[in-house]
DNA sequence: GCCCCGACTTAACATTTGTTGGGTGCGCCG
DNA sequence: CGGCGCACCCAACAAATGTTAAGTCGGGGC
């Protein structure tokens, strides 16, 4: 089934986070979506719009980005299948950023009108939809912190670490390699420093043995040293629903 | 009446913002509270805890704020009257930073059961809320921009900008005055920079005639400067029902 | 198969920011 | 009323990061 494959990720998590049950995910699976595909480096969203549907990502990756008025742009957080990148629009009508397609991508348009119904007959949809914003607040909270108070080189470690864990929900990670389709220059706009700042950082993660991103892929090289430099805390990712 | 003070500048927020129902906010003034004093520097939640209430601020300024392994603080958000800090604990259990009183604060905690007992009842106050941590998440993603691509000068003006426009909603904005009770350190925290560093912006911003900032309390001295460094957009605060 | 473009890589130098350490002043407590 | 602590303030130096400018590499289009 098409639709299974496409609700698969999003399910899959709402299911370990949430606990989500049966009946609401049919119900949530029976409404009505429009498939469409976006290539590398295309708008989703654009700051200033006031779109009439949320957006599921069935594949690929995309990134919320603001770009403020002398041109530099910031990356606010990095979507991957599974996500509601502008669920908050079902509350407020305006998009106050950019959502744009890393890579291929396929995504499913879900009508507000039909969300809302929805939400209006089954309250618990709306719970997990809620809780599922709010969970995409506190990953907001921690890019605060890395972005704020991490050297360079932890702020790349928590990153990796944070998206290989969700990856790992979304069933994305192989072994020890998972896929980071950003440009060394995003991945500078993701931690607040400049390409050229970010390469240098990736050859000293090269060189010290600790990872490897070579055409979009990570491959962690020593594990231990990476958690060292990450001190990552999962918590803040809520990710069972009794957390 | 004690109770009219204590919800005023929620309301106040909520009617401009969300164009709240008359019958929504009787209903939420209709729950037991319990008011709770706090001075300087205590904390209300702690990292880890799993509050049984949300908690309203009536009065003074509270800090979001995480600290990493090596002791770094990074102050997430400022929350002034009117804000509801730990909505998410509706949602999932456990706090995921502290929640710090800057000054002499009165907080309202009101039971989660007798809150989802209204959303259940009245959905109105349900999507009222879930609006209001949308807009808390969309204040968090510029805090990210704020860090990680402005200059310090600007970061700063911008956060002072910001705050004074949260602060006109809640009616805390006396001329070109207002509050502003952090030190120079947590300001420092704020802007992911050091308090020493945080000394020199001032300098240079009372040197340049643009903001003074003494015991407390800032004071606008050069309004066009200070919007010319800021590069204020406030859309993301999402004020008007219909934006 | 060649060329061209975009991403990556690096070095030298400039600028910003952190660190250290020492001062000043004011409010509070004994 | 005196001193103690904390915030503020500042300068000299150190470290991190940005800027500029070149050169390399590899994949896709002609």
């Amino acid at each position: 089934m098409t639709t299974d494959k496409t609700w698969a990720p999003l399910f899959e998590r709402l299911r370990t986070t949430t606990g989500a049950g049966q009946e609401d995910l049919q119900a949530l699976a029976a409404l009505p979506i429009a498939l469409r595909h976006y290539g590398e480096n295309q708008a989703v969203l654009r700051d200033g719009e006031q779109p009439s549907d949320c957006c599921l990502i069935v594949d690929g990756f995309c990134v919320r980005s603001k770009t403020i008025a002398d041109g530099k742009r910031q990356i606010l957080s990095i979507h991957i299948p599974g996500d509601l990148p502008n669920l908050q629009n079902l509350h407020y009508a305006t998009v106050d950023h950019d959502l744009v397609a890393l890579s291929d991508c396929t995504l499913a348009f879900i009508g507000h009108k039909a969300l809302k119904d929805l939400i209006a007959q089954r309250p618990g949809v709306g719970n997990m939809f809620w809780r599922d914003t709010l969970v995409d607040a506190a990953i907001s909270r921690e890019w605060i912190v890395n972005v704020g108070q991490r050297s360079t080189t932890s702020r790349l470690a928590h990153l990796i670490v944070e998206l290989r864990e969700r990856l790992r929900l979304a069933g994305r990670v192989i072994d020890d390699m998972f896929a980071l389709p950003l440009t060394q220059e995003q991945l500078g706009e993701a931690m607040g420093v400049t390409s050229v700042h970010t390469n240098r950082i990736l050859r000293d993660l090269r060189i010290a043995g600790v990872l490897e991103l070579q055409r979009g892929t990570v491959r962690i090289l020593n594990e231990h040293k990476l958690q060292e430099l990450a001190q990552f805390d999962g918590r803040y990712l809520h990710l069972s629903p009794s957390s």
